[in-house]
DNA sequence: ACACTGACTGACCGGCCGGTCAATTAGGAC
DNA sequence: GTCCTAATTGACCGGCCGGTCAGTCAGTGT
């Protein structure tokens, strides 16, 4: 009975972070109220007034403490990548398809922000897209990769490729003939870096 | 002064009708209230209740209602397609993907209904992507397109590739670099065509 | 002419909403 | 030990929420 009632403002804020965040990715921002997240949390409603103002201003925490995760542990893994090689684009994909499906709280969460046009991250996110469409750039510079297209595009293909197919999974998990996780990746790779070969545009030449 | 005392049950119906698809579209379904509907459908609140019961009633009638437009133009498109040639799925990517540019409030509806983990669609949904993926497999059959993958998963991918696209639009317009919804499509649709062509699997035997 | 059905209205309901506030209390500074 | 700051509480607020209901009224079948 000791700890029951000793303070720890810290642990308070952080345990009302986690339960907004579950909250919030589960049901989204309106659909959430007050006094759920205080039973969550296991604090008062007027709590978390104290702590983060308004229920705008809890939404706000989670989403910065949630996006700035994602942007360090996103930006670790670009900077610290080697001099272009042939798989260094394939390892990106690899890498980013299994963070999110270890995280896929963090697919819906994004997805309740973009459905809100929330323009929070906007500038973060840019960063890590910059960052990435300047290694394909390289890889094209290099020769690695087909250079008649948009760098930019190529990053944003396999984002969207990965992230929606987390973000639809649940729903799409019976489709007829649908595979497992790896096995979508597979798939995905396949088409994905056999279409950026160099040699690629050569092979359709006569069609158009 | 005439018409405006003239009762019209249907026209009602299908005015109630839109604005809950404007606003359901816009908010998500939670952040709508009944008296915002009535004030935009131009009724009294208790008439939206008259006609569809309840708020889940709306939404739900709005998403039948949106959904099955959908699904009928998809499916006649589907069914509409010759026997497979070469074009055929890139014709069919670009007929998706204009569908979705024409009509970006069904991209926001059912991303809504997918984090609501909504499954009133999912049966029709199947139907669509089987369809799909039958046509591919003719494709695959038929030498058109390489044989190593499988056909949802090539359905899937493109579809990701175009519906996410429309759904971050907004937020990602000022990406470094980014492009028009034309010269996306154009860079996908390379990669994409490219990385199924029936040769593709070749380049890539030493690597790994 | 009359009755019946259902479209339509406005007043009303209990309850939950986000937010406020005064009062209590624990913990650290000195 | 005293004081001050801030964490914490519970009672309370006005307002909006979804939903109901009795009643009015327009159109229709006979």
């Amino acid at each position: 009975m000791n700890e029951a009632t000793t303070r720890d403002p810290d642990l308070t804020r952080s345990r009302i972070l986690q339960a907004g965040f579950e909250l919030f990715v589960d049901k989204g921002f309106a659909a959430v109220s007050m006094r759920e997240l205080a039973q969550r949390s296991g604090v008062t409603k007027s709590l978390i007034h104290h702590h983060f103002g308004t229920k705008e201003g809890l939404w706000d925490a989670v989403k910065e403490a949630a996006f700035s995760r994602y942007y360090e542990g996103q930006k670790d893994e670009l900077e610290g990548a080697d001099a272009p090689d042939s798989n260094l684009l394939r390892n990106g994909v690899i890498r980013y398809f299994r963070f999110l499906q270890e995280n896929p709280q963090v697919v819906r969460l994004f997805t309740w922000m973009h459905l809100e046009n929330d323009s929070t991250c906007s500038e973060m996110d840019a960063e890590l897209v910059a960052l990435g469409a300047r290694r394909v750039r390289e890889a094209q510079e290099a020769g690695l990769l087909r250079a008649d297209v948009n760098p930019t595009h190529v990053v944003t293909i396999f984002i969207h490729a990965c992230s929606q197919w987390f973000e639809v999974r649940p729903q799409h998990k019976n489709w007829e003939g649908i595979g497992s996780d790896d096995e979508y990746l597979e798939d995905f790779l396949k088409i994905f870096m056999d279409g950026l070969a160099p040699g690629a545009a050569a092979s359709e030449t006569d069609s158009n």
